[in-house]
DNA sequence: TAACATTATGTTAGCGCTAACATCATAACA
DNA sequence: TGTTATGATGTTAGCGCTAACATAATGTTA
């Protein structure tokens, strides 16, 4: 007679035996309490400890076809945004039974469609997943995932199933209309690595200053190089060359921001003085640097907290009063834009 | 009679009754393609294809008491460190079979001790865990696992397995000695969190300056609250109430070295002149910042990418020519210790 | 040439859990 | 009071794949 050698660990039929039931109760006590009697409850729970048993996630899945995994696609790794909406999905979920499962899409569409194929493949729990720019095939995977989807980091009119973010069109329109609101008058704008948010916030950027009657398309300088403080510099020194009557410029994020910083104190230009800088996110360093510069501060843990929360929610059934979440942005000024005219 | 709904995909057995085969024969061509003959592979790959057959994770992990999860543990998500590290990992892991699991330890060893007794439950195929210091349960849980294990970040002569990392004494001595070298006499440590890896780089930093004579204990100022620029600016500027006559700092890492180059800044203190500092792990921003920082250089990348290609040859069989790799560190010399004097 | 070894493929049973249906006791309703 | 519904628990079969053993053809060695 063949044996074939299990992990080693009890399992629920081990449970059963001790508590005296059969396994679909010791199953039915740990996911759904409320359909096994107290008494019985208390018998399984006792034995689960004796034994100190821990569910099989791999036969679980392949049982119910669904698992315990709350899939997290974001654009990238490296990025202190994301990291703090990740830091709260993490802190969110690790007290209960469900395990992220990030994935790295490189802000490549067609990277994110084969991670979403992968992990709804694997029947998780829920999805999170940045952004509203999906492909076609991505959007109808989603939609017949059968599981709760966040979408975060924006808003949107158009939600797969649920939303929480911000506006980065408005986020940006913020930026343009507060450098003018300071007096600057010859306004540019730095932008890297121009993601669809990116673009969002450069069009909503160009509304104000067209509001405002300040709109200068030579004052735009864009590259699809990932971002970083370096390029900020490099940015802000290439504009200055072409445009020397430039006075300001909305950097597209924070690292480009404390770049053009950077740049500016090595050419000798005065901040705020002969130069205004506004960042985006507002990154812990924007208060701390010399002098201080202005964001549009974003509540990224805030938009991983909510997301958690939605999903939570909407497993256990609870119809939720808005599937858009709109956690708005705030105009963070400091030194960088407080310039005496 | 019953009937269980399947997941409604493509299963092996679709898969062996178009090629023709057995079951075990599909799977042996895709696990282990020599035990097939070269005709039969072709079929199988062949039906695989036409019908678009993806193996079911669950199901093999439960049949094989293995996953194709390669699972790391780092101790923070929002640390640019541990960022880049993880880039390489998910770069070096995404193109084949296997998956990340991430897991948040939060600098804590017990709850890096349960992380690691959740993803070994799930019988990965690797373990990546960052660091030397694990409980004494960890390192035998670890130890157990039958699987490939790297120890990550540092290296010591005690490994679970295997090692890539660099000395962090050796790291900080590294600094002090540049320090002194460069003619400042009373040499600072700015230090946050305090975990293991910063005890050891300033027990090296102390050394050194113990063997230049210039070891000062009132010179050193660390606190257990986590890392950030403007912490940096904050421990200086305490360092420098209490001490005036501090003359250099090293920093336990680069945001603290940015953070007190912004509060020497703040204060009028002249870098490197009056002021000298050293960061460590020489992030990008190190360079642009103005005067630029000097920093100790680690390649972060690098050791995500040696940690899965050990992985991966433990896995194909090879003994691997030595379970410990040092790939050092740099002195990145710049202008915030480059005083004329 | 016979005995033993190797390679390629197949069969059986089961890894651990749960969907789906079954059963029985008790409660609710006409 | 009889009928129907509900709640709690049990049984059966199977989710999809592979470990372990079996078989047959071919190769190697004494």
């Amino acid at each position: 007679m063949r044996k074939r050698k299990g992990a080693g660990r009890p399992t629920i039929a081990d449970v059963a035996e001790k508590a005296g039931v059969s396994t679909i109760t010791v199953s039915r006590a740990l996911r759904d309490p409320s359909k096994v009697s107290d008494h019985l409850r208390r018998k399984i729970n006792n034995a689960v400890r004796k034994l100190n048993y821990v569910p099989h996630s791999h036969a679980s899945a392949l049982a119910s076809t669904r698992s315990n995994i709350v899939g997290v696609i974001v654009p990238s790794l490296t990025n202190n945004v994301f990291a703090d909406t990740l830091r709260a999905i993490y802190d969110e979920l690790d007290q209960g039974p469900f395990q992220v499962q990030l994935g790295n899409s490189r802000y490549v569409a067609k990277d994110e469609e084969r991670l979403v194929r992968t992990f709804l493949g694997q029947g998780p729990s829920a999805m999170i997943i940045a952004g509203t720019d999906q492909t076609d095939a991505t959007r109808e995977l989603l939609q017949n995932a059968e599981c709760p989807v966040v979408q975060i980091m924006e808003v949107g009119d158009d939600p797969i199933d649920m939303m929480v973010g911000f506006s980065h069109f408005e986020g940006g329109k913020a930026a343009g209309t507060h450098l003018m609101q300071k007096g600057y008058k010859r306004i540019g704008f730095l932008g890297a690595r121009m993601d669809p948010r990116s673009h969002r916030r450069l069009e909503g950027f160009k509304d104000a200053l067209r509001i405002g009657g300040r709109y200068d398309p030579d004052l735009i300088m864009t590259t699809t190089v990932s971002s970083s403080v370096s390029l900020g510099a490099e940015l802000i020194g290439q504009l200055r060359a072409r445009r020397s009557d430039l006075d300001a410029v909305f950097c597209n994020n924070d690292d480009l921001a404390l770049g053009a910083l950077f740049g500016c104190q090595k050419a000798g230009i005065s901040v705020p003085d002969d130069m205004g800088i506004i960042g985006f996110n507002d990154l812990e360093m924007m208060a701390a640097s010399h002098p201080s510069l202005t964001s549009i501060r974003t509540d990224r843990y805030a938009i991983g907290k909510r997301a958690v929360e939605m999903i939570k929610a909407e497993l256990d059934g609870e119809v939720p009063e808005q599937k858009i979440l709109d956690l708005g942005f705030e105009l963070q000024q400091r030194e960088s834009t407080s310039r005496q005219k």
